[in-house]
DNA sequence: CAACCAATAACCCAAAAGGGTTATTGACAC
DNA sequence: GTGTCAATAACCCTTTTGGGTTATTGGTTG
């Protein structure tokens, strides 16, 4: 009998070593409880909590010690985004992954600069929650294609982005005045007369359709002209 | 026997509209010859072709009209990323796959400003690029969990992002001062003297470590200080 | 209530910037 | 071989900019 009760001792012990740790803040009552069915009836994961508020987000994840938050936005009198960026920034290594309604990029970009792990949207399955608990738990960024397709869409450049005809060296030149340099360190730097820095410059201004340093910089950062 | 014919035809169109039509440029021939193998034993795949470089991609693409392609980087002559340019701006609802070894950011978020669709790591099962192939034909945006990681840390602020201390009226002038007005101008604008203008800029180029209006513009647009 | 700071304002002055005009040279294209 | 254009250079002249110094007012904080 003390054999069968240390083996069982022991084998939770395993288990639980290789148990994924899950938190719930979700305000729907009805869903949360179909998550928790779903999550307690997954093999390896571990239903911490189910909260209905991320009021005490900090407390509970101190005590919860979880693996993986699933986060809904919109909850009363506290925001799941405010959620994240408390709790990540008392806890950087938990994984958090949004679970909402929302598909704008208003919140979606919101939370990725928050630091949220994964973005699913509630119109998916609820299969597709339990597979991206368990990608995020190996490092993934679990997103529903709609909202990776957002994401890399931020990436694209518009195509029309001219580049204002400038040529290389007016370009040169306009990196080393958003550097801060005057027109005479300029013309020292390339080996060239002060007026042709000048004259560089006022092609430069004419082509950006800008009487200025300041707003051609602007302009030529904002535009991709140079680097940012 | 003529019958027989006909529906043979037809079941063939039938199918080919459901088919979707894939290209491979890829430039390890036992690579290329797998992915073969594997795209043209999975239901629903049509192989169109494949390629060892791009540099008849437009042509090619035009000829086989894919409605997604697999794109190795590395290949002679013409490097992947120049392939997807060219393609995209000629055929941008074809959905393009980046299939590589590059984990690095330098070729991943060029790959993504210029408009590729997914990127798969070779490092991942075929079986992935396969699935890749659906997720990205369905509007999808696949990604390796690695890369996919990578593009949400890219999001990420540095939360020890300062603001250098400048104030919101400091903050209001510098704006002001990237629209390309004079510090005259800028006055008009708020209803304060040139002089206390003056005394604005003169403060956030202590608080900037900058000496002139370009470098200030530059340094507060990277710096998130005012909006880009 | 003293200390601090943001916002306001003024003065001096030298250096820098910006607009206009003109010109030469070397590449590349038609 | 003529035209276009990038890169180079110069001159003139006015306005703007930027560094230094000093001072007042009103709000916040210890």
């Amino acid at each position: 009998m003390g054999y069968f009760l240390l083996a069982f001792y022991f084998r939770n012990l395993y288990q639980k070593e290789y148990m994924i740790r899950i938190s719930i803040y979700e305000d729907n009552v009805r869903l949360s409880q179909l998550l928790s069915l779903m999550i307690e009836n997954t093999e390896g994961f571990e239903l911490m909590a189910c909260h209905e508020n991320c009021l005490e987000a900090l407390q509970n994840t101190r005590t919860e010690r979880p693996d993986v938050i699933v986060m809904d936005i919109d909850m009363p009198h506290r925001s799941g985004i405010e959620g994240v960026v408390e709790i990540k920034s008392h806890f950087p290594h938990i994984k958090i992954i949004m679970h909402t309604v929302f598909d704008g990029n208003e919140h979606l970009f919101d939370c990725l600069s928050k630091g949220a792990d994964g973005y699913i949207l509630k119109k998916d399955s609820s299969t597709r929650l339990i597979q991206a608990i368990k990608e995020v738990n190996e490092g993934g960024a679990p997103m529903s294609p709609f909202i990776a397709n957002k994401v890399l869409q931020s990436f694209r450049k518009p195509l029309i982005q001219d580049d204002f005809n400038l040529t290389e060296r007016e370009i040169e030149v306009l990196n080393l005045l958003a550097k801060g340099f005057s027109y005479r360190m300029i013309s020292i730097e390339l080996n060239i007369s002060v007026e042709t820095v000048r004259r560089h410059i006022k092609n430069t201004y004419q082509k950006l359709h800008v009487q200025c340093g300041p707003e051609a910089v602007a302009k030529a950062i904002r535009g991709g002209i140079i680097q940012s």
